[in-house]
DNA sequence: ATGGTTGATTTTGTGCACAATCTGAGTCAA
DNA sequence: TTGACTCAGATTGTGCACAAAATCAACCAT
């Protein structure tokens, strides 16, 4: 087979790393959580993985870990990763937790940022745009993603970019399961406009409002009630059901 | 040897987890490195640390894992683990993010702190102050950093209480290699009581200033000031140098 | 039917041997 | 002395075989 030539050409590539997962294995996982061709739930068995990808199971172990420190599988002692299901709880912390963080970033930037910078987020919010209007969806989102951690990295605080990107990383996840079928999501690319505006008139309050304002709009596109009285239950059987039928949603 | 037979036993007790290390060798690693036994630059060799833990590499390697995502330790590839010497720019990074979230849940846990979770944080102050006047400053340490942590377990996003457990444990090991040797660090314990009272009052903007105050005290009493002006230079000089003389610091 | 038990099969976890890489002392030439 | 080169020893990285555990279906008793 050609397992062992893909994989020896790759580490030349890439290098390989103490207990750092290969990138293309994590990437191309995370991808397909994302994509919802792994819907939460299911099971990720290690060797049909590692077959498929042509590597052996230790880098996809590797990449199980990593993943896990992301929160987009989840580790269970002997009993395998699955992707992670993302509870109502969980979701809404998850969008208060990124207000926090967000809107300290909107601020401090809002005071430093330079015209370079407008004209990368301008340029950032013109792409996604083209994407959208092109209907590639995914890429747009990428972009949309993109556009949090570039404004992160630009604040200049290295520990808080790093905190805000796991944050980011797992948001597409509670968005892809908390969707609401019925709503369309016009994704909120004017809010992005809005946020750029504020930073480049150095309006710390405007920017921070802004900013809340986008990530509240994105939460309330969501179905998030918990109006379930079991939820816990609801949330057990939901996993058991997707991972009984991986491959039909 | 009793290798085998330590690693069985400790293996009944807390079942082994899918690439999540082992609790023991993780905590002893970390509070090795929060003693100064292990000061920055410090190399980890594998073997030495499994033979004298009686584990094999791999428990080791999956600590470091776990050691490296806290930012405790750095992991270089083929060149193994040395322990992390946090630069100035990441140290302020790190309060300034910690500032951000724990004023978001002093104010948070100002609105809905009930009056059983005033006498258990009052509990931990008064406990942390008997260690410190029994001189038993390393326990004393602990309970002021669980302190941070329990207060953000009770302000009830999950999101946030773990993205502050990992600042929060890397915070010592900044105190530790910016520690001002001439200051005497008279731990803020008042800061602490000061938070409860603000928090007790259910006064938001007094519990965000007590917390943000307490983070600045904590940090002033540091040494962080950049003025070398090849910064990089001594912090790779720095860094080299306690690794070749991991003894004598 | 329902609940519990057993055992074959699948899947995850681990130890070890070997491969790949790095390190540092030694040598030599400029 | 400085710099480049080489090579032995030390250290990290990996694949594989085996061990441990969970899963699932078949079976039995109630």
């Amino acid at each position: 087979m050609k397992t062992s030539v893909a994989k020896s050409s790759l580490n030349s590539l890439t290098g390989k790393e103490n207990a750092v997962a290969d990138p293309d294995v994590y990437s191309r996982i995370y991808e397909a959580v994302l994509d919802h061709r792994l819907p939460p739930g299911t099971k990720l068995k290690e060797v049909p993985l590692a077959q498929f990808f042509g590597v052996t199971r230790g880098a996809i172990r590797k990449a199980f870990s990593q993943l896990a420190a992301m929160r987009i599988i989840e580790l269970r002692p002997n009993r395998g990763a699955i992707v992670a299901s993302p509870s109502v709880a969980e979701s809404r912390d998850l969008f208060a937790a990124r207000r926090t963080i967000e809107g300290s970033i909107a601020e401090t930037l809002s005071r430093h940022i330079t015209k370079a910078q407008v004209r990368q987020l301008s340029a950032m919010i013109k792409q996604e745009d083209t994407h959208y209007r092109r209907g590639e969806t995914r890429a747009a989102l990428k972009i949309s993603v993109d556009f949090h951690r570039v404004l992160a990295s630009m604040a200049g605080n290295t520990v808080l970019t790093d905190v805000l990107d796991q944050l980011v990383s797992r948001t597409p996840l509670v968005v892809l399961t908390y969707r609401d079928p019925a709503q369309n999501n016009a994704c909120a690319n004017t809010d992005h406009v809005e946020i750029v505006e504020a930073l480049a008139a150095h309006d710390a309050d405007r920017a921070v409002a802004a900013m809340t304002c986008h990530l509240c709009n994105l939460e309330g596109q969501l179905n998030l009630r918990d109006d379930a009285p079991p939820s816990e239950l609801a949330a057990i059987f939901g996993l058991a059901n997707a991972t009984q039928q991986p491959a039909l949603q």
